[in-house]
DNA sequence: CTAGCTCAGTTGGTTAGAGCAGCTGACTCT
DNA sequence: AGAGTCAGCTGCTCTAACCAACTGAGCTAG
Protein backbone atom coordinates (compact mmCIF):
# COMPACT_ATOMS: atom_id res chain seq x y z
CA UNK A 1 0.00 0.00 0.00
CA UNK A 2 2.66 2.59 0.99
CA UNK A 3 4.33 1.65 -2.80
CA UNK A 4 0.53 2.83 -4.31
CA UNK A 5 0.68 5.65 -2.24
CA UNK A 6 3.84 6.98 -3.70
CA UNK A 7 2.61 6.20 -7.40
CA UNK A 8 -0.21 8.14 -6.49
CA UNK A 9 1.54 10.85 -5.44
CA UNK A 10 3.67 10.48 -9.10
CA UNK A 11 0.73 10.22 -10.39
CA UNK A 12 -0.77 13.88 -9.45
CA UNK A 13 2.53 15.13 -10.96
CA UNK A 14 2.23 13.38 -14.38
CA UNK A 15 -1.75 14.56 -14.01
CA UNK A 16 -1.69 17.93 -13.17
CA UNK A 17 1.79 18.43 -15.78
CA UNK A 18 3.49 19.71 -12.66
CA UNK A 19 7.01 21.35 -14.03
CA UNK A 20 9.79 21.42 -11.73
CA UNK A 21 9.61 23.62 -8.86
CA UNK A 22 6.03 23.75 -8.92
CA UNK A 23 4.46 23.24 -5.20
CA UNK A 24 2.57 20.14 -4.25
CA UNK A 25 -0.13 19.80 -1.89
CA UNK A 26 0.61 19.83 1.63
CA UNK A 27 0.62 17.14 4.03
CA UNK A 28 -2.51 17.43 5.25
CA UNK A 29 -4.24 18.10 1.93
CA UNK A 30 -2.19 15.02 0.42
CA UNK A 31 -3.90 13.32 3.56
CA UNK A 32 -7.52 13.76 3.19
CA UNK A 33 -7.03 13.49 -0.90
CA UNK A 34 -5.59 10.13 -0.40
CA UNK A 35 -7.27 8.90 2.62
CA UNK A 36 -4.66 7.94 4.78
CA UNK A 37 -2.68 9.34 7.86
CA UNK A 38 -0.41 11.90 7.73
CA UNK A 39 2.53 9.22 8.46
CA UNK A 40 1.90 6.87 5.32
CA UNK A 41 1.65 10.60 3.22
CA UNK A 42 5.28 11.41 5.03
CA UNK A 43 6.83 8.07 4.17
CA UNK A 44 5.71 8.14 0.67
CA UNK A 45 7.06 11.24 0.51
CA UNK A 46 10.73 10.59 1.90
CA UNK A 47 11.28 7.92 -0.60
CA UNK A 48 10.42 10.39 -3.91
CA UNK A 49 12.52 12.81 -2.20
CA UNK A 50 15.46 10.46 -1.88
CA UNK A 51 14.26 9.69 -5.88
CA UNK A 52 14.77 13.47 -6.30
CA UNK A 53 11.44 13.42 -7.74
CA UNK A 54 9.88 15.59 -4.80
CA UNK A 55 12.06 18.53 -2.40
CA UNK A 56 11.10 19.07 0.66
CA UNK A 57 11.28 22.53 2.60
CA UNK A 58 11.07 22.87 6.07
CA UNK A 59 8.57 25.10 7.11
CA UNK A 60 8.02 26.39 3.61
CA UNK A 61 6.20 23.27 1.55
CA UNK A 62 6.74 20.16 -0.23
CA UNK A 63 7.70 20.76 -4.49
CA UNK A 64 8.28 18.87 -7.59
CA UNK A 65 12.02 18.07 -7.60
CA UNK A 66 14.62 18.98 -10.14
CA UNK A 67 14.74 15.85 -11.51
CA UNK A 68 18.84 15.55 -11.31
CA UNK A 69 20.73 12.47 -11.28
CA UNK A 70 21.75 13.51 -8.02
CA UNK A 71 19.79 9.78 -6.48
CA UNK A 72 21.64 8.06 -8.70
CA UNK A 73 24.93 9.44 -7.81
CA UNK A 74 23.93 8.57 -4.16
CA UNK A 75 23.30 5.09 -4.39
CA UNK A 76 26.37 4.35 -7.07
CA UNK A 77 28.49 5.94 -4.72
CA UNK A 78 27.10 3.77 -1.74
CA UNK A 79 27.27 0.61 -3.72
CA UNK A 80 30.92 1.43 -4.74
CA UNK A 81 32.19 2.38 -1.10
CA UNK A 82 30.30 -0.52 -0.37
CA UNK A 83 31.90 -3.19 -2.28
CA UNK A 84 35.28 -1.57 -1.58
CA UNK A 85 34.76 -2.43 1.74
CA UNK A 86 33.94 -5.68 1.18
CA UNK A 87 37.13 -6.48 -0.95
CA UNK A 88 35.50 -5.93 -4.39
CA UNK A 89 37.27 -3.94 -6.86
CA UNK A 90 34.05 -2.00 -7.11
CA UNK A 91 36.29 1.60 -7.42
CA UNK A 92 38.09 0.36 -10.94
CA UNK A 93 35.00 -0.95 -12.35
CA UNK A 94 33.32 2.47 -12.08
CA UNK A 95 36.81 4.01 -13.20
CA UNK A 96 36.22 1.24 -16.08
CA UNK A 97 32.83 2.40 -17.00
CA UNK A 98 33.80 5.61 -17.31
CA UNK A 99 36.51 4.84 -19.15
CA UNK A 100 34.33 2.38 -21.70
CA UNK A 101 32.05 5.20 -21.93
CA UNK A 102 34.18 8.34 -22.57
CA UNK A 103 36.26 6.52 -25.51
CA UNK A 104 33.32 5.45 -27.15
CA UNK A 105 31.90 8.70 -26.88
CA UNK A 106 34.85 11.19 -27.82
CA UNK A 107 34.89 10.12 -31.44
CA UNK A 108 31.52 11.03 -32.00
CA UNK A 109 32.77 14.50 -31.26
CA UNK A 110 34.71 14.57 -34.57
CA UNK A 111 33.56 17.26 -36.52
CA UNK A 112 30.87 17.99 -34.24
CA UNK A 113 32.45 20.33 -31.53
CA UNK A 114 32.02 23.92 -32.19
CA UNK A 115 35.16 26.38 -32.11
CA UNK A 116 33.55 27.93 -29.18
CA UNK A 117 33.69 24.91 -27.08
CA UNK A 118 37.11 23.95 -27.92
CA UNK A 119 38.29 27.42 -26.72
CA UNK A 120 36.45 27.15 -23.27
CA UNK A 121 38.52 23.53 -23.60
CA UNK A 122 41.86 25.43 -23.93
CA UNK A 123 40.94 27.57 -21.24
CA UNK A 124 40.25 25.07 -18.89
CA UNK A 125 43.33 22.92 -19.52
CA UNK A 126 45.20 26.60 -18.99
CA UNK A 127 43.74 26.59 -15.76
CA UNK A 128 44.69 23.13 -14.98
CA UNK A 129 48.16 24.25 -15.69
CA UNK A 130 48.05 27.32 -13.32
CA UNK A 131 46.55 25.44 -10.49
CA UNK A 132 49.09 22.95 -10.94
CA UNK A 133 52.14 25.34 -10.83
CA UNK A 134 50.47 27.60 -7.66
CA UNK A 135 48.28 25.28 -5.63
CA UNK A 136 50.49 22.07 -6.80
CA UNK A 137 47.25 20.13 -7.81
CA UNK A 138 44.74 19.82 -10.51
CA UNK A 139 41.54 21.49 -8.48
CA UNK A 140 38.32 18.66 -8.95
CA UNK A 141 36.26 21.43 -10.13
CA UNK A 142 38.18 22.37 -13.22
CA UNK A 143 38.81 18.64 -14.28
CA UNK A 144 35.02 17.68 -13.46
CA UNK A 145 34.35 20.97 -16.00
CA UNK A 146 36.60 19.37 -18.11
CA UNK A 147 34.61 16.85 -19.00
CA UNK A 148 31.83 17.81 -18.95
CA UNK A 149 32.12 20.65 -21.56
CA UNK A 150 34.20 18.03 -23.35
CA UNK A 151 30.72 15.99 -23.67
CA UNK A 152 28.18 18.59 -24.12
CA UNK A 153 29.59 19.23 -27.28
CA UNK A 154 27.69 15.92 -28.69
CA UNK A 155 24.52 17.82 -28.11
CA UNK A 156 22.35 15.97 -25.31
CA UNK A 157 21.85 16.97 -22.17
CA UNK A 158 20.62 13.43 -20.99
CA UNK A 159 23.72 12.77 -21.44
CA UNK A 160 26.04 15.17 -19.62
CA UNK A 161 24.62 14.84 -16.65
CA UNK A 162 24.73 11.04 -16.58
CA UNK A 163 28.86 11.37 -17.77
CA UNK A 164 28.68 14.32 -15.01
CA UNK A 165 26.58 11.48 -12.76
CA UNK A 166 29.96 9.14 -13.64
CA UNK A 167 32.35 11.63 -12.73
CA UNK A 168 30.50 13.11 -8.81
CA UNK A 169 30.53 9.04 -8.13
CA UNK A 170 33.76 8.61 -9.19
CA UNK A 171 35.39 11.36 -7.32
CA UNK A 172 33.52 11.20 -4.12
CA UNK A 173 34.47 7.68 -3.21
CA UNK A 174 37.83 8.75 -4.61
CA UNK A 175 38.54 11.26 -2.18
CA UNK A 176 37.31 9.29 0.38
CA UNK A 177 39.21 5.95 0.04
CA UNK A 178 42.32 6.93 -2.31
CA UNK A 179 43.30 10.49 -1.15
CA UNK A 180 46.67 10.26 -3.27
CA UNK A 181 47.44 13.02 -5.39
CA UNK A 182 48.31 12.93 -9.28
CA UNK A 183 51.27 14.36 -10.83
CA UNK A 184 49.31 17.63 -11.95
CA UNK A 185 51.75 18.64 -14.74
CA UNK A 186 50.85 14.98 -16.38
CA UNK A 187 46.84 15.64 -16.03
CA UNK A 188 47.85 19.00 -17.79
CA UNK A 189 49.48 17.60 -20.58
CA UNK A 190 46.61 14.54 -21.31
CA UNK A 191 43.68 16.79 -21.22
CA UNK A 192 45.89 19.07 -23.60
CA UNK A 193 46.13 15.92 -26.04
CA UNK A 194 42.47 15.30 -25.56
CA UNK A 195 41.54 18.48 -26.81
CA UNK A 196 44.34 18.38 -29.61
CA UNK A 197 42.87 15.42 -30.86
CA UNK A 198 39.40 15.98 -31.26
CA UNK A 199 40.39 19.65 -32.83
CA UNK A 200 42.51 17.42 -35.41
CA UNK A 201 39.64 15.85 -36.59
CA UNK A 202 41.69 12.04 -35.52
CA UNK A 203 39.38 9.70 -34.27
CA UNK A 204 42.19 7.12 -33.05
CA UNK A 205 44.45 9.73 -31.81
CA UNK A 206 41.17 10.85 -29.67
CA UNK A 207 40.19 7.53 -28.30
CA UNK A 208 44.06 7.04 -27.37
CA UNK A 209 44.22 10.04 -25.70
CA UNK A 210 41.11 9.20 -23.66
CA UNK A 211 42.44 5.89 -22.96
CA UNK A 212 46.04 7.20 -22.05
CA UNK A 213 44.33 9.20 -19.26
CA UNK A 214 42.28 6.92 -17.82
CA UNK A 215 45.29 4.62 -17.87
CA UNK A 216 47.03 7.09 -15.76
CA UNK A 217 44.02 6.98 -13.63
CA UNK A 218 44.28 3.35 -13.22
CA UNK A 219 47.27 2.84 -12.47
CA UNK A 220 47.52 5.21 -9.69
CA UNK A 221 44.36 3.46 -8.26
CA UNK A 222 45.70 -0.18 -8.00
CA UNK A 223 49.48 -0.05 -7.70
CA UNK A 224 49.38 0.88 -3.64
CA UNK A 225 46.55 -0.15 -1.63
CA UNK A 226 44.56 -3.39 -1.61
CA UNK A 227 40.69 -2.76 -0.67
CA UNK A 228 40.66 -4.33 2.22
CA UNK A 229 43.91 -2.40 3.64
CA UNK A 230 41.89 0.41 4.87
CA UNK A 231 41.57 -0.54 9.03
CA UNK A 232 40.04 2.84 9.94
CA UNK A 233 36.72 3.59 8.05
CA UNK A 234 36.86 7.20 7.36
CA UNK A 235 33.15 7.03 5.89
CA UNK A 236 31.30 8.85 7.52
CA UNK A 237 29.17 10.87 4.73
CA UNK B 1 18.44 15.46 11.29
CA UNK B 2 16.34 12.65 9.38
CA UNK B 3 19.21 13.17 6.22
CA UNK B 4 21.85 12.66 9.41
CA UNK B 5 19.85 9.32 10.17
CA UNK B 6 19.56 8.14 6.82
CA UNK B 7 23.72 8.40 6.78
CA UNK B 8 24.15 6.77 10.29
CA UNK B 9 22.21 3.33 8.79
CA UNK B 10 24.46 3.50 5.99
CA UNK B 11 27.46 3.78 8.51
CA UNK B 12 26.21 1.20 9.92
CA UNK B 13 26.28 -1.20 6.77
CA UNK B 14 29.32 -0.12 5.95
CA UNK B 15 30.79 -0.37 9.19
CA UNK B 16 29.91 -3.77 9.85
CA UNK B 17 30.74 -5.01 6.19
CA UNK B 18 27.46 -6.11 6.01
CA UNK B 19 27.19 -7.98 2.71
CA UNK B 20 24.06 -7.74 0.23
CA UNK B 21 21.22 -10.05 2.04
CA UNK B 22 22.59 -9.64 5.58
CA UNK B 23 20.12 -8.29 7.80
CA UNK B 24 19.85 -5.20 9.83
CA UNK B 25 18.92 -4.58 12.98
CA UNK B 26 15.09 -4.20 13.99
CA UNK B 27 12.94 -1.03 14.14
CA UNK B 28 13.27 -0.89 17.45
CA UNK B 29 16.58 -1.83 17.65
CA UNK B 30 17.13 0.89 15.63
CA UNK B 31 15.37 3.42 18.06
CA UNK B 32 17.51 2.50 20.85
CA UNK B 33 20.61 2.38 18.69
CA UNK B 34 19.94 5.65 17.02
CA UNK B 35 18.06 7.44 20.01
CA UNK B 36 15.34 8.37 17.69
CA UNK B 37 11.76 7.39 17.18
CA UNK B 38 10.67 5.07 15.67
CA UNK B 39 8.71 7.18 12.99
CA UNK B 40 12.35 8.56 12.29
CA UNK B 41 13.66 4.92 12.22
CA UNK B 42 10.92 4.28 9.67
CA UNK B 43 11.08 7.61 7.14
CA UNK B 44 15.19 6.80 7.10
CA UNK B 45 14.82 3.28 6.19
CA UNK B 46 11.86 4.05 3.67
CA UNK B 47 14.51 6.58 1.74
CA UNK B 48 17.13 3.91 2.03
CA UNK B 49 14.77 1.80 0.63
CA UNK B 50 13.60 4.03 -2.53
CA UNK B 51 17.35 3.94 -3.54
CA UNK B 52 18.06 0.49 -3.34
CA UNK B 53 20.57 -0.02 -0.11
CA UNK B 54 18.21 -1.58 1.84
CA UNK B 55 15.68 -4.36 1.34
CA UNK B 56 12.19 -4.40 3.76
CA UNK B 57 10.51 -7.48 3.85
CA UNK B 58 6.66 -7.29 6.20
CA UNK B 59 6.63 -9.54 8.96
CA UNK B 60 9.58 -10.47 8.60
CA UNK B 61 12.76 -8.40 8.93
CA UNK B 62 15.15 -5.72 7.15
CA UNK B 63 18.27 -6.30 4.94
CA UNK B 64 20.67 -4.85 3.11
CA UNK B 65 19.83 -4.04 -0.30
CA UNK B 66 20.74 -5.76 -3.67
CA UNK B 67 22.48 -2.66 -4.83
CA UNK B 68 20.80 -2.88 -8.00
CA UNK B 69 20.33 -0.07 -10.56
CA UNK B 70 16.54 -0.32 -9.97
CA UNK B 71 16.19 2.71 -8.62
CA UNK B 72 17.78 4.72 -11.27
CA UNK B 73 15.60 2.39 -13.52
CA UNK B 74 12.91 4.28 -11.47
CA UNK B 75 14.21 7.68 -11.81
CA UNK B 76 15.03 7.17 -15.14
CA UNK B 77 11.25 6.42 -15.89
CA UNK B 78 9.61 9.06 -14.52
CA UNK B 79 11.70 12.03 -15.41
CA UNK B 80 11.47 10.65 -19.08
CA UNK B 81 7.75 10.17 -18.34
CA UNK B 82 7.04 13.81 -16.82
CA UNK B 83 8.89 15.59 -19.46
CA UNK B 84 7.17 13.58 -22.20
CA UNK B 85 3.75 14.59 -20.58
CA UNK B 86 5.25 18.56 -20.35
CA UNK B 87 6.04 18.25 -24.27
CA UNK B 88 9.54 17.94 -24.18
CA UNK B 89 11.48 15.18 -26.25
CA UNK B 90 12.63 13.43 -23.42
CA UNK B 91 11.95 9.96 -24.68
CA UNK B 92 14.19 10.94 -27.69
CA UNK B 93 17.38 11.81 -25.41
CA UNK B 94 16.93 8.43 -23.34
CA UNK B 95 17.08 6.90 -27.03
CA UNK B 96 20.15 9.29 -28.03
CA UNK B 97 21.63 8.38 -25.04
CA UNK B 98 21.51 4.66 -25.11
CA UNK B 99 22.42 4.75 -28.80
CA UNK B 100 25.36 6.88 -28.13
CA UNK B 101 26.80 4.89 -25.73
CA UNK B 102 26.29 1.63 -27.50
CA UNK B 103 27.56 2.94 -30.64
CA UNK B 104 30.71 3.92 -28.79
CA UNK B 105 30.96 0.31 -26.51
CA UNK B 106 30.53 -2.12 -29.61
CA UNK B 107 33.98 -0.90 -31.51
CA UNK B 108 35.30 -2.41 -28.04
CA UNK B 109 33.66 -5.21 -28.50
CA UNK B 110 35.88 -6.29 -31.19
CA UNK B 111 38.23 -8.98 -30.97
CA UNK B 112 37.40 -9.50 -26.99
CA UNK B 113 34.14 -11.66 -27.72
CA UNK B 114 34.08 -14.92 -27.26
CA UNK B 115 32.57 -17.19 -29.43
CA UNK B 116 30.42 -18.66 -27.17
CA UNK B 117 28.90 -15.39 -26.85
CA UNK B 118 28.16 -15.28 -30.38
CA UNK B 119 26.95 -18.45 -30.51
CA UNK B 120 24.40 -17.13 -27.66
CA UNK B 121 23.74 -14.10 -29.95
CA UNK B 122 23.13 -16.50 -32.91
CA UNK B 123 20.24 -18.03 -30.99
CA UNK B 124 18.55 -14.96 -29.46
CA UNK B 125 18.61 -13.53 -33.24
CA UNK B 126 17.17 -17.16 -34.21
CA UNK B 127 14.41 -16.54 -31.42
CA UNK B 128 13.84 -13.05 -32.93
CA UNK B 129 12.81 -14.81 -35.91
CA UNK B 130 10.89 -17.49 -34.25
CA UNK B 131 8.88 -14.95 -32.86
CA UNK B 132 8.18 -13.00 -35.62
CA UNK B 133 6.98 -15.67 -37.52
CA UNK B 134 4.57 -17.25 -34.89
CA UNK B 135 3.63 -14.44 -32.63
CA UNK B 136 4.00 -11.26 -34.71
CA UNK B 137 6.41 -9.20 -32.67
CA UNK B 138 9.77 -9.93 -30.84
CA UNK B 139 8.87 -10.13 -27.55
CA UNK B 140 11.22 -7.57 -25.35
CA UNK B 141 12.38 -9.99 -23.09
CA UNK B 142 14.59 -11.30 -25.78
CA UNK B 143 15.47 -8.11 -26.91
CA UNK B 144 17.05 -7.22 -23.55
CA UNK B 145 18.59 -10.07 -23.60
CA UNK B 146 19.93 -9.27 -26.45
CA UNK B 147 21.59 -6.42 -25.81
CA UNK B 148 22.31 -7.80 -22.29
CA UNK B 149 24.28 -10.65 -23.71
CA UNK B 150 26.04 -8.42 -26.31
CA UNK B 151 27.92 -6.07 -23.84
CA UNK B 152 28.51 -8.72 -21.14
CA UNK B 153 31.34 -9.64 -23.41
CA UNK B 154 33.18 -6.19 -22.41
CA UNK B 155 33.94 -7.88 -19.16
CA UNK B 156 32.84 -4.91 -16.68
CA UNK B 157 29.39 -6.52 -14.82
CA UNK B 158 28.60 -2.50 -13.85
CA UNK B 159 28.61 -1.47 -16.96
CA UNK B 160 26.41 -4.10 -17.99
CA UNK B 161 23.79 -3.32 -15.37
CA UNK B 162 23.93 0.19 -16.57
CA UNK B 163 23.71 -0.51 -19.77
CA UNK B 164 20.06 -2.87 -18.73
CA UNK B 165 19.11 0.05 -16.57
CA UNK B 166 18.71 2.34 -19.55
CA UNK B 167 17.39 0.13 -21.46
CA UNK B 168 14.55 -0.78 -18.90
CA UNK B 169 13.84 2.92 -18.65
CA UNK B 170 13.51 3.37 -21.86
CA UNK B 171 11.41 -0.11 -22.19
CA UNK B 172 8.85 0.84 -19.80
CA UNK B 173 8.29 4.89 -20.85
CA UNK B 174 8.12 3.47 -24.42
CA UNK B 175 5.13 0.67 -24.26
CA UNK B 176 3.37 3.44 -22.42
CA UNK B 177 3.63 6.12 -24.20
CA UNK B 178 4.00 4.55 -28.00
CA UNK B 179 2.46 1.37 -27.96
CA UNK B 180 3.76 0.71 -31.69
CA UNK B 181 4.16 -2.61 -33.12
CA UNK B 182 7.86 -2.72 -34.98
CA UNK B 183 7.91 -4.88 -38.32
CA UNK B 184 9.37 -7.94 -36.54
CA UNK B 185 10.98 -9.12 -39.44
CA UNK B 186 13.68 -5.56 -39.86
CA UNK B 187 14.12 -6.16 -36.57
CA UNK B 188 15.60 -9.46 -36.86
CA UNK B 189 17.77 -8.50 -39.95
CA UNK B 190 19.09 -5.53 -38.06
CA UNK B 191 20.65 -7.64 -34.99
CA UNK B 192 21.56 -10.08 -37.12
CA UNK B 193 23.84 -7.54 -39.19
CA UNK B 194 25.24 -6.43 -35.63
CA UNK B 195 26.67 -9.54 -34.55
CA UNK B 196 27.78 -10.30 -38.03
CA UNK B 197 29.58 -7.55 -37.91
CA UNK B 198 31.06 -7.84 -34.69
CA UNK B 199 32.41 -11.43 -35.54
CA UNK B 200 33.62 -10.11 -38.72
CA UNK B 201 35.99 -7.73 -36.44
CA UNK B 202 35.35 -4.81 -38.89
CA UNK B 203 34.88 -1.77 -36.21
CA UNK B 204 33.46 0.55 -38.47
CA UNK B 205 30.59 -1.86 -39.66
CA UNK B 206 29.53 -2.70 -36.41
CA UNK B 207 29.07 1.06 -35.64
CA UNK B 208 27.21 1.52 -38.57
CA UNK B 209 24.80 -1.84 -37.90
CA UNK B 210 23.77 -0.49 -34.28
CA UNK B 211 23.59 3.11 -35.36
CA UNK B 212 21.14 2.07 -37.60
CA UNK B 213 19.08 -0.08 -35.48
CA UNK B 214 18.58 2.72 -33.50
CA UNK B 215 17.65 5.06 -36.03
CA UNK B 216 15.00 2.53 -37.53
CA UNK B 217 13.18 3.14 -33.52
CA UNK B 218 13.77 6.89 -33.92
CA UNK B 219 12.20 6.99 -36.82
CA UNK B 220 8.71 4.98 -35.27
CA UNK B 221 9.55 6.78 -32.16
CA UNK B 222 9.23 10.87 -33.62
CA UNK B 223 6.87 10.00 -36.98
CA UNK B 224 3.61 10.46 -35.64
CA UNK B 225 2.52 11.28 -32.24
CA UNK B 226 3.25 14.89 -31.21
CA UNK B 227 4.04 14.56 -26.96
CA UNK B 228 1.09 16.86 -26.38
CA UNK B 229 -1.22 14.48 -28.77
CA UNK B 230 -1.94 12.12 -25.61
CA UNK B 231 -5.36 13.60 -24.00
CA UNK B 232 -6.11 10.67 -21.39
CA UNK B 233 -3.16 10.16 -19.50
CA UNK B 234 -2.06 6.23 -19.40
CA UNK B 235 0.13 6.70 -16.80
CA UNK B 236 -0.29 4.70 -13.24
CA UNK B 237 2.55 2.87 -12.60
C1' DC C 1 6.37 57.87 5.53
C1' DT C 2 9.56 54.23 5.75
C1' DA C 3 12.56 50.80 7.75
C1' DG C 4 12.79 47.41 10.86
C1' DC C 5 10.78 44.34 14.35
C1' DT C 6 7.44 41.32 16.24
C1' DC C 7 4.17 37.93 16.24
C1' DA C 8 0.59 34.92 14.50
C1' DG C 9 -0.27 31.42 11.13
C1' DT C 10 1.23 27.91 7.96
C1' DT C 11 4.21 24.13 6.79
C1' DG C 12 7.17 20.40 7.59
C1' DG C 13 9.80 17.59 11.65
C1' DT C 14 9.56 14.64 15.67
C1' DT C 15 7.69 12.02 19.34
C1' DA C 16 4.48 8.76 21.70
C1' DG C 17 1.41 5.00 22.08
C1' DA C 18 -1.82 1.87 20.29
C1' DG C 19 -3.48 -1.62 17.30
C1' DC C 20 -3.20 -4.20 12.60
C1' DA C 21 -0.95 -7.55 9.36
C1' DG C 22 2.43 -10.87 7.59
C1' DC C 23 5.70 -14.43 8.59
C1' DT C 24 8.20 -18.11 11.41
C1' DG C 25 8.81 -21.85 14.31
C1' DA C 26 7.54 -24.60 17.96
C1' DC C 27 3.88 -26.97 19.89
C1' DT C 28 -0.06 -29.94 19.69
C1' DC C 29 -3.29 -32.98 18.02
C1' DT C 30 -4.45 -36.63 14.86
C1' DA D 1 5.28 -38.87 11.67
C1' DG D 2 2.68 -35.37 9.64
C1' DA D 3 -0.44 -31.46 9.39
C1' DG D 4 -2.75 -27.80 11.76
C1' DT D 5 -2.54 -24.16 15.19
C1' DC D 6 -0.98 -20.57 17.93
C1' DA D 7 2.36 -17.49 20.19
C1' DG D 8 5.91 -14.35 19.06
C1' DC D 9 8.44 -11.70 16.30
C1' DT D 10 8.59 -8.54 12.44
C1' DG D 11 7.11 -4.50 9.84
C1' DC D 12 2.62 -1.37 8.73
C1' DT D 13 -0.79 2.13 9.79
C1' DC D 14 -3.19 5.29 12.50
C1' DT D 15 -4.12 9.03 15.98
C1' DA D 16 -2.78 12.98 18.61
C1' DA D 17 0.18 16.13 20.25
C1' DC D 18 3.98 19.25 20.25
C1' DC D 19 8.45 21.30 18.13
C1' DA D 20 10.89 24.04 14.51
C1' DA D 21 11.42 26.75 10.30
C1' DC D 22 9.61 30.04 7.40
C1' DT D 23 6.31 33.74 5.65
C1' DG D 24 3.82 37.80 5.76
C1' DA D 25 0.86 41.10 7.95
C1' DG D 26 0.82 44.46 11.27
C1' DC D 27 3.07 47.36 14.55
C1' DT D 28 6.55 50.31 16.27
C1' DA D 29 10.35 53.45 16.11
C1' DG D 30 12.99 56.56 13.51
Amino acid sequence: MARDLQEQIKKLIIDRRLPSGASLPTEPELMELLGVSRNSVREALKALQAMGIVEIRHGFGTYVGPMSMAPMIEGLTFRTVAGHYRGEDSLLQLLELREAVETGLVGRLIGRVTEADLAELDALVDRMDTEAATEGAVSPATDRAFHATLYRGLGNPLLGEVMEAFWDAFHRVRTDLVPRAHDPKVTGIQHREIVDAVRSGDTLRAERAVREHFGDIRERLSAPSAPTAAPHLPYDR
